[in-house]
DNA sequence: TATAGACTTTCCCCTAAGGGGAAGGTAAAG
DNA sequence: CTTTACCTTCCCCTTAGGGGAAAGTCTATA
């Protein structure tokens, strides 16, 4: 099938399709006469892979690697679930991270009046006056 | 002082700084003859300003909001507020966002067993096989 | 069969916020 | 006077594609 039709089948945009192709993420058959594309099922199976992983906040490279380990028939698991595990944590850190963010943020904006006046505690915050 | 010194003090690099002057952001006097920049006390107040800011977040073309609200000693506090706020719920639309990425993940790593057998649960469900 | 419209290709520039490094000028210290 | 540290501009690199131009291809209909 052409781009459009395995674009739209893994839930993906064009672009980003004809992307993973150049990068060699997922190659499907190209045509020499005219260039075109042609999507096997088993690429769109790999497409629909990708895009999931890809939600699921892997990055392409690391999609990549995921993407092989699909591909082993013979890949041990602990492989998978070692780069999920990774992910984890680093989405527990990230969430850390933001949500101490938004304490200082929500404590600093509640002490704001917030009315016409030019005193503000948070402008004086980042101003380094505590 | 010179840029060295500024961004020391103003705990970024070199190169930070450099990119805040090319944007207009901070915007030091600098020497025609030399073209060296010369940062006052001022200047490297609101490279601190601007630090803290990003720090918190905030992109730079809301720093330069920000920063622009700072230097008004007129500004009424309700915009400060208003960017804060608006700031903090980015932040929670992403701390939430970021939750349920985890707990899918979580999820399908405990389902996994991890060992050297090639059946996979996490890539199963990415390979859409429920 | 000709042509219009839908689709495809490659190519190039753009994003955010700088980092890395080259080439060349300047300043302070020995 | 020379070394060393610092400064400047300039250019390419990063992520993961998006936007759009120019040109080629396919398909349906008049």
């Amino acid at each position: 099938m052409k781009i459009l039709e395995a674009a739209k089948r893994a839930g993906l945009t064009v672009k980003t399709v004809r992307y993973y192709a150049n990068i060699g993420m997922v190659t499907p058959h190209q045509d020499p006469a005219t260039s075109y594309r042609d999507y096997s099922e088993e690429d769109v199976a790999k497409l629909q892979f990708v895009g999931k992983a890809r939600r699921f906040d892997f990055s392409v490279e690391e999609c990549r690697e995921l993407l092989g380990l699909y591909e082993d028939r013979n890949r041990p698991s602990r492989e998978v679930k070692a780069l999920t595990l990774k992910k984890v944590a680093e989405i527990d850190s990230r969430l850390a991270e933001l949500q101490s963010l938004k304490d200082e943020l929500s404590g600093l904006a509640s002490a704001c009046d917030g009315d016409h006046r030019p005193d503000c505690p948070i402008l004086n915050a980042l101003s380094g006056r505590t």
